[in-house]
DNA sequence: TTATCATGCAACCAGAAGGTTGCTCGAAAA
DNA sequence: TTTTCGAGCAACCTTCTGGTTGCATGATAA
């Protein structure tokens, strides 16, 4: 079943970054690709759990997996991380308004 | 008790994006300062609810609520947003240098 | 061919999240 | 001084999350 992301919303792919976990993982996968043991080594957590915060970073569009021989070798994907980068400067950009506006209103308050 | 985030991960602030309706609920208070009802008018949700959210972004350092009367009123708070979008962007380029270097490699391989 | 290794699948479990309702309380408005 | 309005607190419920274990299976290595 592809595309399962609608595309319109940042908020599974921040859902899915808003773990310690999950975090180490794609820094892990920033040093190249891995397999699934090769990611459970050294995680804490017993393959099956790394295996399903795989797919939560998949889901939301972060990795892909192939399957190699017998193991199944997971890279970045790097267009996901490039929406939430750019929703994210647009929110802190909307932000930045909304503030100069409210400091504005303040100091005309004060005078 | 002041001081609610380590300020050493990202992850809280991530999780508290990571939910559609708290997107929204920034993204109304990031056209001005709102009381509590204010918010919860048009949300879809009841007011504890709306309150819950609030709570959880506040935990994150998004937001900041003060008693102004009988309302409290809820702001953005900067500082945090900054913090992730400065994670984001560094996450965003120790990922270029990895793609950088699969595809180097690749290209090798291919030659 | 037989072990062994890397996974997948399913069931299960505890705790967190997201939401609701009901009641109480202080501030403001009548 | 009464209402009324905006919130807070607590209890409760259901669903999702993060994790585990046990077992089955297809590739690889001996």
């Amino acid at each position: 079943m592809p595309q399962r992301r609608r595309s319109g919303t940042p908020a599974p792919v921040f859902a899915a970054l808003g773990d310690e976990i999950r975090l180490r993982l794609l820094a892990r996968l920033s040093q190249g690709p891995l397999s699934i043991s090769g990611l459970t080594a050294g995680s804490g957590i017993t393959r099956q759990g790394v295996t399903k915060h795989l797919r939560v970073l998949a889901g939301a569009g972060l990795v892909r997996g192939s399957r190699r021989g017998k193991e199944s070798v997971w890279q970045l994907e790097r267009r996901r991380l490039e929406e939430a980068r750019r929703s994210l400067e647009q929110i802190s950009r909307q932000w930045d308004v909304s503030l100069a506006k409210l400091k504005l209103f303040v100091e005309q308050e004060d005078s």
